[in-house]
DNA sequence: CCGAATCCATGTCGATACTG
DNA sequence: CAGTATCGACATGGATTCGG
């Protein structure tokens, strides 16, 4: 059977949880709620600035999160999950805790593999 | 609060999912069964052989797919979706459900647009 | 404080040709 | 039939510097 690569949209998903902070970030203030910039970079200790701001501003592309500023001196930005951002909420969960259950599964396999090994 | 990312494991599902053609990959697996490399070849007709078989090996090598080598002249491989592989299956679909939503919440957002700039 | 701009290393993917 | 091998285009992410 022939496969209709356009009538699948997992990837639609993926492309936006994809991107090497943003799972951290969405969680992170899912959790936390509105967070500041600065907040969030010190909450992300090794996050570069540019990252930071690329992964948020992607986000706030897809209207997952919504960016806040405030016209002030100092500079104030806040971020925070949208209410439709939210609905990726049990999505990220479902895979966390998949990938917990996957690091049990990979240790077990490997300790398998060892014993047949001997 | 600073975010501790190795007790983050979305990633490690991420992992898994993230390439061109793997949730296409498996959604057919899934639902056809087992299928020769011929027959995923088909059924996917943009995909090169390389990208096939890399994909299919990576998903091997986490155990999601099982890949059977029969000893004969003209070779014949089969590829199937593991018992445990299954329980990617409930995220995959709720990604691809995700993604139907999203189609619609971005033409919406675009409308909305549209209308407020007239 | 929040960010834009630039340069660079690495990885992913496609096209193409070849093999047991 | 089911792969490997090689090459090059392009995207992602990091380091660093500059700016309002």
């Amino acid at each position: 059977m022939k496969i209709e690569p356009e009538l699948c949209r997992v990837d639609d998903a993926l492309d936006i949880l994809v991107g090497k902070w943003k799972p951290l970030i969405l969680l992170h203030l899912m959790k936390e709620g509105t967070q500041r910039f600065s907040e969030l970079k010190r909450s992300l200790p090794e996050i570069t600035q540019k990252m930071l701001t690329k992964q948020l501003r992607e986000l706030e592309e897809e209207d997952i999160v919504e960016r806040k500023v405030y016209a002030q001196v100092p500079p104030k930005v806040e971020y925070t999950v949208t209410e439709y951002g939210r609905s990726l909420e049990s999505i990220l969960v479902a895979m966390h805790e998949w990938g917990l259950n996957h690091q049990k599964h990979k240790l077990q396999r490997q300790m398998e593999k060892a014993s047949a090994a001997e």
